[in-house]
DNA sequence: GTATTTTTGTGCCGTATAACATATAAAAGA
DNA sequence: TCTTTTATATGTTATACGGCACAAAAATAC
C-alpha cells in the first residue's frame, strides 16, 4: 500500500467536478470516507485480478493502465492524467480488475470505497450520469483503439501514439516537447509493437525531421505529417 | 428506415428487465415513446458517423456492431443477441456513432428516443445503474479484446471467436452446432484476419477434427482443444 | 569511483500473415 | 432455365514485423 501523508482537505479543490454534484450531506459522507495516497514512480496502484475496493482519482502525476498479454507481453490500454477517475469500471461491472494501474511518475491518488460511491450514485442520479458519460466515452475510445491497433501499420500506430500523448498531456513551454517522458518500452507497449521497432521507427521519424529525440524527451516537429501517417495507417 | 409493423405491446415481455425498474408513471412514458421496427438480413440499423437519436433494444434476431478500418477493411467489434440494449453509448457520450450496426438475420428492434431515456435516468438512479453496469462490462470486454486481437496468432484468434460465438448464441439441439451462421467474411472480420485466412484456418481446424463444417454451419467438436489454442495464442 | 543493471540503438534472419491469383461452388437474379 | 454475381476454397508470392544477438550508453547500485 502507498504512503498516506496528505489529508483530503489538501486535494479537495481538484475534486470539485465531482463533489459539485453532491448535496452538502453527501459531500460530508464522501470526505469522511476518502483518503489520499502517494505513489512513487513505477509503483503499482492495483494489479490485474485484484478485487476493486475503491474508486480512485488521479490528483497529480501520471498513470498507465496496462494488461499482460500472451507470453507476458504488456499492452498499455490507456494513460491517465489529472483529474481522471479510474478503478471504477471493474467495481461497477462487479468484476475483478482486468488490467493493472502503475504510476509512471510520482503520483497522488484519492481513494473512496466503492460502497460509498455506489450508495451515493443510487441516491444521486447526476453523479451516476457523471460516471456514465466517462464510461461511454471510454468505450468509444476502446472501440477505435481495437481498429487502430489491429489494422494500422507500425508507423501509423507510433504516429497515432505520439499525437495521442500530445493531446493527453500537452507540450512544454517550447510548444513542441511532449510533457510526458515514456521509456521506449512503454511507447512500444502503447503502440502495440516490440521495443526494437519502437526505437527503430522513432529514429526513422527523427531522420525524416518529423520529431526530434533527446533521450526520453520527444519534440513533435511536423504534426501534419504525423497526422497523415496516422490516418493512412 | 425499417418497416414498423408490430406494436410495442407485442414485444413488451422482452423488455421487462428494464421496465421492471420503472415506476408505473415512467413505464407509461417509456411505452408512449417506444416503437418497434423490423430489419431484414444485412440491413443497416445505423451508420458510422450518424447522430444517435434512439436507445435500441434487440428483441429478436442477431446484430453485428462493426467499424470501417484503414483501406475499407471492416472490423466487427461486437455481436448482439436478444435482449441486448445498444446504440446508447454514443448518446450517453454526446458523440456520433463510431461504429455501425447491421442485422445479420431478420431482426426486431425497439427504439426509444434518447431524450426520453436520459430524462428517465436522471429521475431514476436504478435505471442509470442498469446501463452503467452494461457499459462497465462492455469496456472490460473491449480491453480484453484489444490484447487478444493484437497479440494472439491467427489460430488463437479464430478459436477464441468460435468459443465466443458459442458462448453468445449457444448451440442447436445436437449440442454442438453453433446457432449462428456467419459468412467466412464476417468470421474473418470478427477475428481480425483476411477472409482467405479465416477459410484456411477453419479448414485446418476441421482437418484436425476440432470442428466440422457444412457451409455456414459449424459444429464445435473439441472445446478443450479450442480453448487451449485460444489460451496460448 | 567502480561495478552492475537497465535502457537504447542496429543489424540480421525467420516467419506469420496479408496480398494476389485463380478455380469451383453456391446463391441470386433475369 | 440460364446468367451473373457472390461466397468458398486453395496455392503462390511478397513483406511487415517479431525474435534474437550484440554494442553502446545511461542509470543505478555498491
Amino acid at each position: 500500500m502507498a504512503r498516506k501523508s496528505l489529508s483530503i482537505e489538501d486535494v479537495l479543490p481538484h475534486l470539485s467536478l465531482l463533489t459539485g454534484l453532491l448535496t452538502a450531506e453527501q459531500r460530508v459522507s464522501f470526505m469522511r470516507h476518502a483518503s489520499v495516497h502517494v505513489y512513487k514512480k513505477n509503483q503499482k496502484i492495483y494489479e490485474e485480478g485484484d478485487m476493486p475496493t475503491h474508486l480512485l482519482c488521479l490528483v497529480s502525476g501520471k498513470v498507465k493502465i496496462h494488461k499482460e498479454g500472451v507470453g507476458g507481453r504488456s499492452q498499455i490500454v490507456r494513460v491517465l492524467r489529472p483529474v481522471d477517475y479510474f478503478g471504477y469500471r471493474a467495481a461497477f461491472a462487479s468484476q475483478n480488475y482486468v488490467s493493472a494501474a502503475t504510476a509512471i511518475e510520482p503520483t497522488i491518488v484519492v481513494r473512496v470505497p466503492v460502497g460509498t460511491v455506489i450508495h451515493l450514485i443510487l441516491e444521486n442520479a447526476r453523479l451516476g450520469w457523471f460516471f456514465m458519460e466517462r464510461l461511454a466515452k471510454g468505450l468509444g475510445t476502446a472501440d477505435e483503439r481495437v481498429v487502430s491497433l489491429t489494422q494500422k501499420h507500425i508507423r501509423g500506430r507510433l504516429a497515432e501514439s505520439l499525437l495521442f500523448l500530445r493531446e493527453s498531456y500537452g507540450v512544454e513551454e517550447d510548444g513542441c516537447t511532449l510533457s510526458i517522458y515514456l521509456s521506449r518500452e512503454d511507447l512500444a507497449s502503447l503502440s502495440n509493437m516490440t521495443t526494437s521497432n519502437a526505437i527503430r521507427t522513432l529514429s526513422a521519424f527523427a531522420a525524416e525531421k518529423m520529431v526530434a529525440v533527446d533521450g526520453r524527451k520527444i519534440k513533435i516537429l511536423e504534426i501534419g505529417k504525423l497526422e497523415k501517417i496516422s490516418r493512412v495507417g
